[in-house]
RNA sequence: GGGCGAUUAGCUCAGCUGGUUCAGAGCAUCUGGUUUACACCCAGAGGGUCGGCGGUUCGAAUCCGUCAUCGCCCA
């Protein structure tokens, strides 16, 4: 065969997706096997694979192949989210840039706008997991605002109606006034910003008798707002706060418009904080509006949806707020209404999309009611039935969870799915809804429907059915769309069609998932919710495990951002690097739940352990066999040996999985692959120079390489498909991808262990050659001093391969020769071989220690055994030591000063011996 | 302001219910090594009073208190 020499992963990576995809290797339908279940947290339509999803995707990944080859019927549903606000500011800013204005478009030709933009973009995200080597189900790829997931939510938002759960209301809700849409609380993101605080004065009013108290007297209040004055209607103080007693039920006017309005008392106020007298605007603060509320002020809506001043404003209509923030400064300095302006600090919401401030404003919107429905969510999570990893989120949920409010579920946007209410509107019978409000609607899946309900509801309405003309009614659906999260809290049973078929084969099968990858960013919006949806809808939890990984920082510890240009892009890295070495180098440094700080140098490391794995398989693949000679002691112990090992490590990486431990399973992976099987077992089973292997070495050779290929899948799927597919025959249609997980098999502790000696006799010899200037190629003659353990001679032939060693004699003497020990054991390196190769006549020569330096290395030695004596006896000698602690750990410590004490003894006595 | 979490080698982090596997891993650094797959390599070495202080205990990186610093979430 033609193995070439350089691995190709452009070209590999391509053929085997290519070869997966043909043979429909991660397509899932339901059987008799397990199912093992994940959905992918839907990435935006439109988006582009960034780092973060590389981190997510490679994990999802490798548990999804894991558990396809530990035997159970594995599917990773892919998808796409149609993120409604982001999309749709995008779509605005494209129509922009070609001169068209949102407002000048109907709705429906704004969406065929929206959904162009979709095809052209959507699922460009989705190719490049494919070149990540992804193993989804792509025949289930789903959408969002697809025809079954669509179905599903406008079915959703019905039930809950009529289950009383969903309400309009008005409230304080947060206003972007860029996209011109509420927030919920979730969307709003608070930074700290360098602002002022306006100390304002407001004039008291003179009293209605006509007593003018002062005249020229104020209150001084503080804002950071002063544009808000214009929809003050209160000015409050604290009723304890003796500085303002004078002040009870006096009035003060807005300055510049003169408003009259009264002083009010509530403990709300923070006599600490400004003058300690704070102005009332209810329509543009969630606090002052709860204060309206008490004492019923009325509230005036000064700012239009776009963030201008609004024609109750009265002043500066039509201006964009903050400009109006400057203006107003110098018309309130004019009229001598300010008393200071000082530097303050506070924090600004900010619209997570948009990321212009946030605007709390009164509208009506939709809320869907956070009570009952979330009890199971929270118990199940606390009780561990759902598992987060890192553990430590629990209560990040839990405390969200206690403290929930009502989720607004409408949004001012064109791009999501319509509210499926209907208002009625009759010209001719006045609507007295049932349970009063002033609108008549109802909540239907669609127009018909909702006609048959408003007849139902009202059927005084019958008219003509069908028609909106007179004498009948017709019908005006809201114009509103719902929140992206209300329909991706569905997606673990959308994705199988369980809302609008809630008994269908596939949601049986397949719900709830196994396992759920995301960010704990997304905690409250998605995590949560769909814990609440899954409840609501299936009665279970829609996961078992939500493994929460980190955020994919740069080396300064700041986020990568597009923004700030510290992003690579992935597919850049996966060309230079390739997708193995880009999977195993970003989980290489990505503890469980903790960020990752990326470095360039990562998935170069991963494509050098790449380089390792295609190297060591043409190492192997260019040997020679020759099925006559026997197999060499060294090989059938190393084998052996290997085996043991390898079960060992197949056990401890399989505990790692059960924790979500996925890189410190990689980092066993990694490591044996590179010290276990290349660095040992391939050297000791390596033939000599151009002679060939024994047939049966190779044989067990390659079915370990086999074992151990499997073992690296999950992580590394390219290269581990290519150097499989080569190592035997293979028949069409085969594939690691649809192989079997090693499994481990108990293994031999005390095999183990001993070979651990045998290693370290190894390096003692390779140290020794080095300190003495003896090649490696000249072979040497050892004698070896056993210990009280004894010594296991039946490794010689191993250590005799890998030390190139002649003899081995077993001695109760201490020689005069270089030494070094393993545990009790010393080695003597006793002689050295040298061959002339023009007469080949052979010379040996004894070996004499460098005294100086022998004594000088057991000296230390021994120093620190009698400091490590020492201590113990500290312990042993200390009588409630003796008596308290629990005999087990008394004995280990007798142990350890039988141990010490013997090797004190032996180290005294080489020392004598050399001086 | 409220809550949660962290602080262990130069960097990133392990260390589960206190005791021989307890002071560890990977990277980085330094030293040495290229006739028999791999310099995208191999073999070694150095480096930490486990944030400070106090307590519980025969015994603390581990449990408790407190202070300091940092991070995250929420208001």
């Amino acid at each position: 065969m033609d193995i070439p020499s350089k691995y190709n992963p452009a070209e590999v990576e391509d053929k085997w997706y290519q070869y997966w995809m043909e043979n429909k290797f991660f397509h899932s339908e339901p059987d008799d096997r397990e199912p093992y279940t994940i959905v992918i947290p839907p990435p935006n339509v439109t988006g582009v694979l960034h780092m973060g999803h590389m981190l997510n995707n490679t994990i999802q990944d490798i548990l999804t192949r894991r558990a396809r080859m530990l035997g159970k019927n594995a599917c990773w549903v892919p998808g796409t989210d149609h993120a409604s606000i982001a999309t749709e500011a995008r779509v605005v800013n494209k129509l922009k840039d070609e001169g068209i204005s949102k407002f000048d478009l109907t709705r429906d030709e704004f969406l065929e706008h929206a959904w162009e933009w979709t095809h052209k973009h959507g699922g460009i995200i989705l190719e490049q997991l494919k070149k990540l080597g992804c193993s989804c189900d792509w025949g289930r790829t789903a959408f969002t605002m697809d025809e079954i997931r669509s179905e599903s939510v406008i079915k959703t938002f019905v039930d809950l109606h009529d289950k009383g759960l969903i309400y309009r209301g008005v409230r304080m809700v947060n206003w972007d006034p860029a996209a011109k849409t509420a927030l919920s609380d979730e969307e709003v993101i608070f930074r700290e910003m360098q602002s002022k605080l306006y100390y304002l004065k407001y004039q008291i009013e003179s009293s209605p008798s006509g007593g003018v108290e002062g005249a020229g007297a104020f209150v001084t209040i503080a804002t950071t707002r002063p544009e808000t004055i214009l929809g003050d209607t209160a000015v409050c103080v604290n009723p304890n706060d003796p500085r303002f007693t004078h002040l009870k039920g006096k009035r003060v006017l807005v300055p510049l418009i003169n408003r009259s309005i009264p002083i009010i008392e509530d403990e709300y106020v923070d006599m600490e904080f400004g003058t300690g007298c704070l102005k009332i605007t209810p329509s543009h603060d969630v606090n002052d509006y709860e204060i309206g509320l008490r004492f019923n002020l009325p509230s005036i809506d000064i700012f239009n949806e776009d963030g201008t001043m609004s024609e109750a404003a009265g002043m500066f209509v039509g201006e964009d707020r903050f400009a109006v923030r400057e203006k107003i400064m110098i018309d309130l300095e004019a009229a001598g209404n300010v008393a200071k302006v000082e530097d303050y600090t506070n924090k600004v919401g900010f619209s997570e999309r948009t990321h212009v401030p946030i605007e709390p404003k009164l509208s009506a919107q939709w809320f869907l009611k956070m009570g009952s429905i979330i009890q199971p969510a929270i118990d199940n999570v606390l009780d561990d039935t759902i598992q987060f990893y890192p553990p430590k989120f629990k209560n990040t949920y839990r405390h969200w969870m206690e403290n929930i409010k009502d989720w607004c579920i409408s949004r001012q946007l064109w791009w999501g799915h319509r509210i499926p209410v209907w208002y009625i509107e009759s010209p001719t019978a006045p609507l007295n809804p049932p349970g009063g409000g002033d609108w008549g609607f109802v909540v239907a899946e669609n127009e018909e429907k909702a006609r048959e309900l408003v007849l139902k509801k009202f059927p005084s309405l019958g008219g003509v059915r069908g028609g909106s003309d007179g004498g009948g009614f017709s019908l005006h659906q809201d114009e509103d769309v719902l929140d992206t999260w209300f329909s991706s809290w569905l997606w673990p049973i959308s994705v199988f069609d369980g809302i609008s078929n809630p008994d269908n084969k596939e949601i049986n099968y397949y719900y709830p998932t196994n396992d759920l990858v995301t960010g704990p960013d997304i905690i409250f919006f998605w995590v949560a919710r769909m814990i609440i949806s899954g409840y609501e809808y299936r009665d279970q939890f829609p996961f078992k495990n939500v493994y929460f990984t980190g955020m994919v920082r740069d080396k300064q510890r700041r986020k990568m951002s597009k923004s700030l240009g510290n992003s690579p892009d992935p597919l850049d890295l996966i060309d230079t690097y390739g997708a193995d070495g880009v999977r195993v180098g970003m989980l290489l440094c990505s503890p469980a739940g903790g960020d990752l700080m990326f470095d360039e140098s990562l998935p170069q490391q991963g494509a050098g352990f790449v380089t390792k794995i295609w190297n060591s398989f043409r190492l192997v693949n260019g040997w020679e066999i020759d099925a006559m000679i026997p197999q060499p002691e060294h090989s059938r112990i190393a084998i052996s040996w290997f085996h043991e090992k390898f079960s060992q490590i197949v056990e401890q990486t399989d505990d790692h999985f059960d924790k979500f431990r996925i890189s410190d399973a990689l980092m066993s992976v990694y490591t044996t692959v590179r010290d276990e099987f290349s660095g040992w077992l391939l050297e000791m089973v390596k033939p000599a120079y151009q002679q060939p292997i024994d047939g049966k070495t190779y044989e067990e050779l390659i079915d370990i390489f086999d074992e151990v290929l499997r073992f690296l899948h999950p992580f590394m799927p390219f290269v581990s498909e290519e150097v499989w597919q080569l190592l035997k025959e293979r028949q069409k249609g085969d594939s690691i991808t649809i192989s079997s997980w090693p499994k481990s098999t108990g293994y031999d502790e005390t095999l183990i262990a001993q070979f651990e000696d045998v290693k370290e006799a190894i390096a003692g010899i390779r140290n020794l050659r080095i300190k003495y200037s003896i090649k490696n190629i000249l072979p040497i003659e050892i004698a070896v001093k056993a210990g009280e353990k004894g010594y296991y001679s039946e490794f010689n032939s191993v250590l005799e391969k890998m030390g190139n060693i002649s003899s081995i004699e077993e001695t109760s003497e201490d020689k005069d020769a270089p030494s070094f020990m393993v545990g009790s054991s010393t080695f003597y390196i006793t002689a050295l071989t040298t061959t002339t190769t023009s007469t080949t006549t052979t010379t040996t020569t004894t070996l004499k220690p460098n005294v100086a330096e022998e004594l000088k290395k057991l000296q230390v030695e021994l120093d620190y055994t009698k400091g490590f004596l020492n201590s113990v006896m500290k312990k042993l000698s200390n009588e409630r030591f003796v008596s308290s602690a629990p005999e087990a750990v008394v004995a280990v410590e007798r142990a350890k000063q039988a141990d010490a004490e013997a090797k004190i003894k032996v180290l005294e006595e080489q020392i004598s011996s050399l001086k």
